[in-house]
DNA sequence: ACAAATCTGTTATAATGTTACAATCCCGTT
DNA sequence: AACGGGATTGTAACATTATAACAGATTTGT
């Protein structure tokens, strides 16, 4: 597979993604609380994004509802070491399709299937960042994402 | 000045920028109502972001404040016509500074100062747009923003 | 075992955005 | 000028997304 090549458009084991992100959670020696790992769970069942009250209203641990502030939490959490992005467009959330080679990520997000494909790639556009560069402005985040429809679902399914 | 220049950060006859805006909604011809001819305005009075409630609170036309839906109305179509921009990261708006030649922008976007700089540039990563070509995606519109610090705000102003 | 740091529980509230429907205004045609 | 259709506005209620504040519990390093 191409290194740039968007998981998420393509039949692939998914249960593999899975392995990954927890296999690279535990080596960063993160804290991979009950919260945190229902929440990554959530997430990485398919990739598709969800917002936050989705994940809210699926979390649930020994009968236990847990109440906003712990879903954005474990979402901060995750988004802040690399286990999930946001995606701003659309106030949700993805698990990160590569946690072990995410450097910097795009998004092609379908309007249809709310199917979230991260891409790998350059920060922004070069134009943007040379700009930025030029006026001294000091970047610490990017977003890139592109919206539309995908493939399948251009043609109906 | 050059193509790319990001007008934000440079000392400019910022009048010239609401005459343009002001001109080339005319040139479209394009019903600028009263909430909307007000709502351009607030945005123009400079490169600043603003959210839907600070322009709401305050809009005002002869004693008479609005509700929210006039609000987003009225930025609804300010974007929609490229004469506003939705900052994504922000759930703000700006106005377009160069509603007479904008095909495709970015954001430079200042933390501290709120500035907002609007950058003409081609959309997105080259490599995003490829590789959203190559699985058939039909992209429709692109967000491209860069949050950090800029220059002036480095330098503790 | 202790203190410090981190994480969680809980209540409340803030900020952002939308639905729905009635009333009004604008514009082209009679 | 009167009419009719489409666009715009007024208004109330509500939906969604996100955060503040603080107390209690758990984990970690020493």
């Amino acid at each position: 597979m191409e290194k740039s090549e968007p998981l998420a458009f393509l039949e692939h084991d998914h249960s593999q993604c899975r392995q990954t992100a927890l296999k690279c959670a535990n080596n960063q020696g993160l804290r991979l609380t009950k919260w945190r790992q229902l929440v990554l769970d959530l997430l990485l069942e398919d990739h598709r994004s969800m917002g936050a009250y989705e994940i809210l209203n699926r979390l649930e641990c020994n009968g236990v509802k847990p109440q906003p502030p712990t879903a954005y939490r474990a979402l901060d959490f995750l988004v802040e070491h690399g286990l999930a992005h946001r995606i701003e467009k659309l106030n949700a959330y993805v698990a990160c399709a590569r946690p072990d080679a995410c450097q910097s990520a795009g998004f092609i997000i379908c309007k249809e299937c709310n199917i979230v494909a991260e891409v790998e790639c350059s920060p922004s556009s070069p134009e943007l960042l040379r700009v930025a560069a030029n006026v001294g402005f000091d970047a610490e985040s990017t977003v890139m994402e592109v919206e539309g429809i995908c493939s399948n679902c251009q043609n109906g399914n």
